[in-house]
Order: C-alpha cells, then sequence, then structure tokens
RNA sequence: GGCGGCAUAGCCAAGUGGUAAGGCAGAGGUUUGCAAAACCUCCAUCCCCGUGUUCGAAUCACGGUGCCGCCUCCA
C-alpha cells in the first residue's frame, strides 16, 4: 500500500497523489502569538512535524509553510494590559514558539509568512470578492456573504438552514449588535479599526484584515492557488477553514487544498485543554519543571496516539511516556556505547550515527512494517511498536556486553539493526545523542578505592556500611554490578 | 436543535471479517549477605450492551448506552 491519508474534506481515506509527482506544498496553520504555547499547540505540530518527515523520507520536497497570526483582538488586548504594542507582543510570543518548538525537534517551516506582510494580498482578493458581489462592505467592515457561495459548509458538513447561530454561547465580536451583517453567518473580511488601533488604509476605510483572509492571501502568496496538503487543529475546521474555503474558491474557482488533515485535541480529565477553560499546561512549564520529562518524551507521548484521536494529558501518562523514552533511548544509544567495542569501523567519522547518512541495506521487515504503519494515515502508534521491538532487542544485547563483555550476534547484524532503528526514528524525529561523559566528580582510582572499602565491609558482614557505599557510587552515577566469585565490575550512567 | 468523532487488559494504545501488536505498570524464576543491575518467563478465551449477517465478527448491519469535539476565541 501507498501512503494514505484521511481527507476531512471527503471523510474518508484516499491515496495521497500530489499535484506534482515529486513536490508537496503543505500549509500548517500557525498560532496567534499572544502567549506561550501549550501542549495542545505542541501535539498539532509535532504532528505535522512528522507528516512532513515522513514526506521527505518518502522522497518527496516538501514546501511547508507555516504562518504567524500576527493581528488579533487577543494580541491587542494583551498589548493594552501590557503598555506595548502589538508589534512586540507579537515578537516576543514569536521567539518563544521558536524556543519551545526546536526543543521538541520540530524542523523550521520553509517560510513563516506573517499577516501583516500581505495586507496588499489580503486587500486584493477582499477587492476581487466585492466586484464580483460575494463580498459587501458595510460600516467600513467589510463582509463575506456566505449565502453566495454554493458549497459553503463542505468541509465542516454544515448546511446554512441547520446552523443555529450563537450555539456556542458566546457574542459575536464582530458584529455585536446584528447591525452590520445582512446574513448571521457573514463573516469579517476587514474590521474598521477603532482609535488607537494599527490600521492599514483600504478602499473601505482605515481598519485590519479579518482572522480568516490572511490564511487565504499567505497561501496564494506563498504556494499558490491550490496546495496539496493543509493542516490544522480540529477546532479549526469550522468556521476557520471553512470561510478560508470560501474566501480563496470564490476568488479563484480552483480548488484551495487537495487534502485537509486535522489533528485531535489534547484533553485534561476529559475535556479539551484550551486558553478559556485555563486547563492548559504551557510547553516551557512542562519541560522546565521539576522532574520534567525529557521533551523528547513529550513528543513520544504525542506520537503515542493516533493523531486525529484525542489524547489526555496527565501527570501518569507522561510519566509512561518519559519510561518508554528511556527503553527507546537506550537502543539509539547502542552504537554510540557499543559501535566501537563491536569493531564497527566508523565510530569516529563526524557522520556516525547521523541518520541522513545512513541508508538501510537489505530486506527489513522492520522497515516494511513501519511503513506500512506510516502509509494508513500516519498510523505512529503502529509505527512505534516497531521501534520498540528494535530498540528492546538492542538494549538487551548492549546489556549482555556491558556483563558479559561479548555477544553472540553478528556485529553487522546489530550494525544494521541500530541504523534501522535509528532512521526510522528520525523518521519520527525521535533522535538521542550521546551525551558527553562529564567529569562525573570521582576518578577510576577513586571508584576503585570505594569498591575495596566495601568488599572490606562486606567481608567483615558490614552490610549497612557496604550498602552505603554503593548507594554513595550510584548517586555519582556509578553502577556497580556484583558478580560470582566476588568480582565487582562498574560502569558509569 | 444540527454536524462529526470515540468506546479494546490496572493505565496508554494498534488491529476494521480468519481467531487480540507495542508501551507503561505488575508477577514469578535465575543470581545475591540482602539488594541493584542483568537475563529468562508470565500478564485480555476476549474487545461498552443487545439483536442480526456469516463457516467464522473486536472488526459488517441495525438498535441502545456512555463520553468527547465543533456550531463565528481556539492547535
Amino acid at each position: 500500500m501507498s501512503l494514505e491519508l484521511y481527507n476531512s474534506l471527503t471523510r474518508r481515506q484516499e491515496p495521497f497523489q500530489p499535484l506534482k509527482p515529486d513536490q508537496v506544498s503543505m500549509y500548517c496553520c500557525g498560532v496567534t502569538v499572544y502567549d506561550y504555547c501549550h501542549l495542545g499547540h505542541a501535539r498539532s505540530y509535532i504532528v505535522w512535524d512528522t507528516v512532513r518527515r515522513y514526506l521527505i523520507w518518502l522522497g518527496y520536497a516538501v514546501n511547508y509553510v507555516q504562518n504567524f497570526t500576527d493581528i488579533d483582538d487577543k494580541i491587542l488586548k494583551r498589548a493594552q494590559e501590557q503598555q506595548s504594542t502589538m508589534q512586540e507582543v507579537a515578537e516576543r510570543n514569536i521567539a518563544t514558539y521558536f524556543e519551545d518548538m526546536r526543543r521538541l525537534n520540530i524542523l523550521d517551516a520553509v517560510e513563516y509568512p506573517r499577516a501583516t506582510e500581505h495586507i496588499a494580498e489580503i486587500q486584493q482578493i477582499i477587492g476581487a470578492l466585492i466586484d464580483s458581489d460575494q463580498a459587501y462592505a458595510a460600516g467600513g467592515d467589510v463582509y463575506y456573504r456566505v449565502q453566495r457561495f454554493p458549497s459553503y459548509g463542505k468541509l465542516s458538513g454544515r448546511k446554512l438552514d441547520q446552523m443555529q447561530a450563537g450555539a456556542s454561547g458566546r457574542v459575536d465580536p464582530e458584529d455585536p449588535t446584528g447591525q452590520r451583517k445582512q446574513y448571521p453567518f457573514d463573516f469579517a473580511l476587514w474590521k474598521a479599526a477603532k482609535p488607537g488601533e494599527p490600521a492599514w488604509d483600504s478602499p473601505w476605510g482605515a481598519g485590519r484584515p479579518g482572522w480568516h483572509i490572511e490564511c487565504s492571501a499567505m497561501i496564494r502568496a506563498r504556494l499558490g492557488e491550490t496546495i496539496d496538503i493543509h493542516t490544522g487543529g480540529s477546532d479549526l475546521v469550522f468556521p476557520h477553514h471553512e470561510n478560508e474555503i470560501a474566501q480563496s474558491e470564490a476568488a479563484t474557482h480552483r480548488p484551495l487544498a487537495n487534502y485537509w488533515l486535522h489533528n485531535g485535541m489534547v484533553n485534561v480529565e476529559g475535556t479539551k485543554m484550551s486558553k478559556s477553560l485555563g486547563n492548559f499546561t504551557t510547553i516551557r512549564d512542562l519541560l522546565d519543571a521539576k522532574n520534567a520529562p525529557d521533551p523528547m518524551a513529550v513528543r513520544l507521548f504525542v506520537l503515542q496516539a493516533h493523531y486525529r484521536k484525542p489524547l489526555d494529558f496527565t501527570q501518569e501518562s507522561m510519566t509512561a511516556a518519559q519510561n518508554s523514552w528511556d527503553t527507546l533511548k537506550e537502543g539509539l544509544l547502542f552504537g554510540y556505547r557499543f559501535g566501537e567495542s563491536l569493531g564497527w569501523t566508523d565510530t569516529a567519522d563526524s557522520s556516525f550515527g547521523q541518520a541522513d547518512s545512513m541508508r538501510i541495506d537489505g530486506d527489513s521487515t522492520a522497515v516494511d512494517q513501519f511503513r506500512d504503519a506510516m502509509n494508513d494515515d500516519i498510523n505512529s502508534p503502529g509505527a512505534l511498536a516497531v521501534l520498540f521491538e528494535l530498540a528492546k532487542d538492542l538494549r538487551r544485547e548492549g546489556n549482555i556486553i556491558t556483563h558479559e563483555h561479548q555477544t553472540a550476534t553478528d556485529p553487522q547484524a546489530l550494525r544494521q539493526q541500530w541504523q534501522t532503528l535509528t532512521v526510522l526514528a528520525q523518521v519520527l524525529g525521535l533522535e538521542a545523542k550521546p551525551e558527553a561523559e562529564a567529569e562525573l566528580g570521582l576518578s577510576d582510582a577513586e571508584i576503585a578505592a570505594k569498591i575495596a572499602q566495601r568488599k572490606a565491609a562486606k567481608q567483615a558482614k558490614n552490610f549497612a556500611e557496604s550498602d552505603r557505599i554503593r548507594d554513595e557510587l550510584k548517586a555519582a552515577g556509578v553502577l556497580l554490578i556484583d558478580k560470582p566469585g566476588g568480582l565487582v565490575e562498574w560502569h558509569r550512567g
């Protein structure tokens, strides 16, 4: 089977076929930069990063574009609260976005367009929509006329006559008194500026773009009229993506995107993690906490669930993910720890261990299983099972080498296995690098002296003392292995 | 009220017609002064409930039950 993806637009899993044979254009709805990112954002961007990495591994050149929404009511509000400017708030949160995402090993997008950089393109689309009577100006605002777009609702599966205005329980912030819109589900393309707000001149008066139009404009400007894949959180299906389609397709008469992919939400105790509920954990709070999980454990936590399903975040589930990562990590570090003693010839090369430079040779059922899982709508939990089987095997081999100083397994077979694991893990963005074996405080001679003291204590049956020494060494990162015949071996880590 | 999704072991989670992957947690054994580390072994006769289709269903159909998301803040 080749790659199949679940397309929200058709509500079916479909074979993936890009417009051009070897290239994929991919647009991911980014964040509104008014605050730190939370775990929900982390999930979304980890998932799309993984899809991107997989497409690259399949041989596609992926043009991955992700926007920053840097003009918005919430950013303005934040700027007022902090007696700052919209621009400063946006810049600060864009900087922290990059810090957080890079820690999670999310690749940088090819381009990061911003709404404020595309005012001209936005105005151009709005102008065209007004010219064709698919939008209308009203009191300095411009609204999109949803009833003129026959397929409005095709993405979210809604029909205008079945929708209930205000069902979400919020007052329409765009037109609170209902005076300007001609129809309740018309949405703002352009908003008249209020005093003191940043504004751009336009044929309809000074103002700023609505939320949805920026994505339409940026996609068109950076990727073209029709793209292969458009991604985002499932909470963006309606209205955001529905409106993007309406605007873009009314203007270009071309499909905006061939594949619409949406990730499930991160839940906390069964309900969605969100800013408004206040039940969110920011990425930096999570990663900087005491006993924080490794960023790779967070990545693993996300990928252990299928991307379209809800994912419950609890302390227990994160701890389990950390323990799982520790196992996987041991497999990934195998080559660094044992490659040299196994007689691998390239362990000193600068490219050693870099998945990019490694090919997977020979037949590999592991690779086949991995590919089958990922081809099935990015079944990352299934793909991870393949990694764990490789990693657990390598971990066992490594332990045998540590304890017995040899293994019956062919070094080149181990090499092959480690290489396979490393390459496949990297496709999922999971990477472990050997930590510089920093000075652990104790020299070999000091450790030998401690072991001798412990041995003497043991011979004197002073087990309290011998255990104390063992714990002391353990705290210093030195692990003792008691062997038959009173021999004691040790290793660091 | 409308639209959509989910329900598999203590927990997380694959599997969509051929007899239950993987992870976490747990148990037993070997070893040991006891441990640790390690190695070996075990851990769902069953997939929310009911009815049906079938030689065969966790997987399909119908009917329930429960939970969640969206319906102009949202990843």
